[in-house]
RNA sequence: UCCUCCCUAGCUCAGUUGGUUAGAGCAUCUGACUGUUAAUCAGAGGGUCGCUGGUUCAAGUCCAGCGGGGGGAGCCA
């Protein structure tokens, strides 16, 4: 029986009200031959358990090392010591599992997070990532909960899938041929009829297409899932698999999508800071602490929760590409040639020049619409009365302030000879795409939708720097451990 | 992939112009103490100096290649 297990989050929030209680969890540090740290992962705040002296056999005491589990059932008191309002004096102590402190490469001491990210498998029973942890688990709650509130069908999309067409990135190949020798055409090109699928099939780089078609028949929907990208991007804001967020409305245009992914980002922000607050507070200290090491000019004008709430305080500010092009060209930066890259209108803007908008200019998340067609994507709904050379189209990218791009999104093509048209120029073959033309055929409706990257929400709730950090096992060139 | 920095004990890091037996703090172990808060005090053990090769009487230290990691950039979410 385990069940009758109290979590340590629970009891603590109880009063000291003399019961008698089963807990279980992980030693973190054992003071004094008599007082046991014990964390169960429900909380950062450990259970004190007092161990009566001479009342346990000396030989059990010696088996209490770090990260040992333990069972212990004992009388909830007030605490005669100062850390902790309430203490568990035991009656019994069973070691669930011993753990030998020779070998265990966790000690009650501070560590990197280089070295921990070595034992990611171990590295959850530390404060800052279970603080992480428990707050992507919040905010990947909060987004179920925020789209089903709005009435949004949670679509599962492909994860395996044959098209090659929409351009998102480097794809990794799935296949059961034999890859020493795989069959092939008479031209020598690799046969893909004799694969699994009859056909080249790669992980996926997106849900979109696939959701447009659950949006054109449920109205909105949205998917929540891995994203794969075989890029070799070696950064503190990348990963090979993450998870994608892509909701895609029908009926709906640029400035409603906007809208939306705003409400969506506050909404998930603030269950976080409601439900877990200790957490937010523990990394916004270690964030604070960390900084104090920096000199002056390079620390946060904000403290973490403060950020998060004039993040949900404020509204965003929303400019247009044109527009953000003329701010970093009358830019004091620009005019002392502080910019590695140079600025005109047309240009894919570099992160010197979103870091600029969004941490210097602004301060806050900025929402920039209508980007040059020629540098976005073939769906994108073409914008009208554009004069001759300044195509641009409905796109819309969130720039959050650390963390860069958060969201991208746009109003979609819905006219089939606009899109026809666009995706020969882009030279995206429309064969391969007949399914999702066919949207477009039958009962064509405007829509949009954007893709949010969960971990770079994650980033940005926690203040982590680097996005290995936010998710339990990452996937990096050339690193998939665990 | 490019630029740059780093790799010395389980962890974090010292290690001088190349020179005898490579150090510290924390952790671990042993003992003492016992209402402690990363407990404290005393003692002990612990090293293929990332790997391979080169220069030299002599390499942790200099050079080259490879591997791994950090920071920045590109690609992007």
């Amino acid at each position: 029986m385990f069940n009758k297990r109290v979590k340590i989050k629970d009891l603590l929030q109880q009063d000291a009200n003399e019961q008698e209680v089963t807990v279980m969890g992980w030693v973190r540090t054992f003071r004094n031959n008599q007082f046991v740290a014990l964390n169960d992962g429900s909380t950062n705040n450990n259970l004190q358990v007092v161990l009566e002296l001479g009342k346990f056999d000396e030989e059990l005491l010696k088996r209490i090392t770090t990260s040992a589990s333990l069972k212990v059932t004992g009388i909830v008191l007030p605490s005669q010591g100062k850390g902790q309002k309430l203490e568990v004096k035991a009656t019994l102590l069973e070691i669930l599992g011993d753990s030998d402190a020779e070998k265990y490469p966790l000690q009650p001491k501070k560590h990197s997070l280089e070295f921990l990210r070595e034992i990611a498998h171990l590295r959850f029973r530390t404060n800052t990532y279970g603080s992480v942890f428990r707050l992507r688990h919040a905010l990947a709650f909060a987004v179920h909960k925020f789209y089903n509130e709005k009435g949004f069908l949670y679509l599962h999309t492909p994860v395996i899938t044959a098209s090659d067409a929409e351009g998102a990135g480097e794809m990794f190949r799935v296949s059961t041929l034999p890859f020493d020798n795989p069959p092939r055409n008479e031209d020598g090109t690799i046969n893909y009829k004799e694969d699994f699928f009859g056909k080249a099939t790669n992980l996926t780089v997106s849900g979109q297409l696939e959701g447009e078609l659950g949006a054109t028949a449920f109205g909105e929907i949205y998917t929540f899932g891995p994203t794969f990208r075989a890029e070799n991007s070696n950064t503190a804001r990348h990963l090979a698999e993450f998870w994608m967020i892509e909701p895609e409305m029908a009926f709906c245009d640029l400035e409603d999508n906007m809208n939306l992914a705003e409400e969506f980002i506050k909404y998930i922000i603030r269950y976080a800071m409601e439900h877990n607050r200790e957490d937010l507070e523990f990394l916004a200290q270690r964030l604070a602490d960390e900084e104090k090491q920096l000199p002056q000019d390079k620390r946060s004008e904000l403290g973490l929760i403060e950020k998060l709430e004039f993040v949900v305080n404020n509204e965003f500010e929303r400019i247009t590409y044109t527009e953000a092009i003329d701010i970093l060209l009358q830019s004091p930066a620009y005019k002392k040639k502080k910019f590695q890259y140079d600025v005109k209108w047309g240009i894919d803007m570099q992160s010197e020049h979103e870091r600029y908008l969004v941490e210097k200019h602004f301060k806050k998340p900025v929402i920039v619409t209508n980007y040059p067609a020629a540098i976005k994507a073939f769906y994108m709904r073409q914008d009208d009365g554009c004069e001759p050379g300044r195509e641009t189209v409905a796109a819309m990218d969130i720039l959050a302030p650390g963390i860069g791009e958060i969201v991208g999104g746009s109003q979609r093509e819905e006219r089939l000879d606009k899109l026809e048209q666009r995706m020969k120029e882009m030279h995206v073959p429309a064969e391969d795409l007949w399914w999702y033309l066919d949207t477009r055929r039958f009962g064509s409706v405007p829509h949009a939708g954007f893709g949010l990257g969960f971990e770079r929400m994650v980033q940005f709730v926690t203040g982590m720097g680097n996005i290995r950090d936010v998710i339990a096992f990452p996937r990096t060139p050339k690193n998939c451990e665990f």
